[in-house]
DNA sequence: CCGACCCTGACGCTGCGTCACGGTTT
DNA sequence: TAAACCGTGACGCAGCGTCAGGGTCG
């Protein structure tokens, strides 16, 4: 029986960890001396500690191990290895994506950029259930004709929108163009309800990438918003343009009364190109 | 001026993470309401915080972030990065090794071994100053007597040993010998002193891939170990054998009377094969 | 008055390193 | 008696999620 020190040594582990796995009950010492409570540790529980430090290597946490060295069987740990593999698998992806997204700030950067990504970032939205009013109107600035059409039905239908009510815009239009535009004025709810063409209620899709940027002041800087993202997109030739864009006013006219500091977002979807 | 809500929302950061990041002094919040304490954060504070999501996303930690901010410059950014990337290349290596590992694993599998590596284990041992006494003898079994010597020349010596004296032989025949054995015995010491030959007082260097292995029982259980681990190398080709093994014997028959009870390790180098 | 906000404070999680304080063995 | 062991208990670390308890806003 070896006393915890000399158990340490023997097995590099250290004392504090031999300590610690008798206390979640991964490894309890063979034996405790009645006298002095020291913990004892037999010849036999090396090779234990060796199946632990095994696996702690291979990147397990605590129960997955004590899980493993309970059910020491060829199929069970057959497939904890599986699992574990899939898992290690993922984390070097994840590390692979942030070293190209580092390359890529880094490509930036000499480009004298020093702003970095802090106009335009990528994220991904999820999917809404929304109520829509959509039509092809003559252009841009009758957006709020919209919006007044779609705030009188939900009035008179008294339909109750979700408290924190957010609206966005979707532009269908493929290309950008600036008469007959088709959009779409949408009223995140939280119910399923019945409409008439053209008003309409439904699920849309989420957005795994979805570039955004934000624009202080009044709707006539959106075309620069436009120009900016395209720059943008030349320089990162990894992604490519998808259809949909959305707006969302987080500040407007109806909350805000001047125009300087009105909030929008720009969400334009990207899709990686399959670089070949 | 936004709430903290309204700024959660559009950031796509937690209501938790930007009370967080207002703790540790990472982004204050522009203005706080004296009469209610809310915080209220500004538009501008919108790129700030992309700033700090990129470089969060980057694998950055807060302090990292945190001076990363306070120098914004395209030099610091481009060091930092630079310090980054290779921080997640060698994690990256070191996920890489784990795969390996666990395919390996795999493989044992198999062949049906459960143990698993509970027998032979790998680790990498330090640089040990040692008082050694080496000598060509005709067989192992005259390890006691170099022992003796070396103990006798200690006595002699008056020399302190450093007190968790530990001890190990070296056996310096680069092939596997049963007669005329080059042995070293060691006794790790923490001072340097001149010896006279074949007594010497060096520094052994460390090994980084050392191949462990316990025996439990009398010594001649040895030469199982050593076919054991023949076995074991050719079936992890990845490996070669080095020279220079070592016995520690941490179970003796100088505190142990009973044999089965020794307990002896045996070390074995090795490197990786380069794979051509 | 309710519900949606906001505040602070605090615990929990993981896998340890590292103290402090006190007993024991040699 | 000092040094080297052993014991328990506890804090600290990073980056949050989450809950409790209480104030505020519309």
């Amino acid at each position: 029986m070896f006393r915890i020190g000399e158990f340490s040594k023997l097995t590099q582990v250290s004392i504090r960890m031999l300590r610690y796995y008798d206390e979640v009950g991964l490894l309890k010492p063979a034996a405790i001396d009645s006298i002095n409570n020291y913990r004892l540790y037999a010849t036999e529980q090396i090779p234990m500690l060796n199946q632990i430090i095994f696996l702690r290597d291979l990147g397990f946490n605590v129960k997955e191990i004590s899980t493993a060295v309970k059910k020491w069987q060829p199929e069970n740990i057959a497939k904890l290895l599986d699992q574990k593999q899939l898992m290690l698998e993922k984390q070097l992806s994840l590390g692979q994506k942030r070293l190209t997204k580092l390359a890529i700030a880094k490509q930036d950067l000499v480009k004298e950029k020093i702003e970095l990504h802090s106009n335009i970032t990528i994220k991904s939205v999820p999917s809404y259930q929304v109520l829509s009013l959509r039509k092809i109107v003559k252009d841009y600035f009758q957006e709020g004709l919209l919006w007044k059409e779609l705030a009188m039905f939900v009035e008179e239908q008294k339909i109750s929108l979700s408290s924190g009510e957010e609206s966005l815009t979707i532009y269908h239009d493929p290309e950008y163009k600036n008469q007959d535009v088709d959009m779409e004025t949408c009223l995140v709810t939280d119910q399923l309800i019945a409409c008439p063409a053209p008003f309409s209620c439904h699920q849309i899709k989420a957005v795994p990438l979805m570039a955004s940027s934000m624009v202080y002041g009044s709707f006539e800087k959106m075309n620069d918003l436009y120009l900016a993202f395209a720059g943008w997109l030349t320089e990162h030739q990894q992604y490519q343009m998808g259809n949909h864009s959305r707006q969302i006013v987080h500040r407007g006219p109806w909350n805000e009364e001047n125009p300087d500091n009105y909030l929008i977002e720009i969400q334009i979807p990207i899709q990686e190109k399959s670089s070949n």
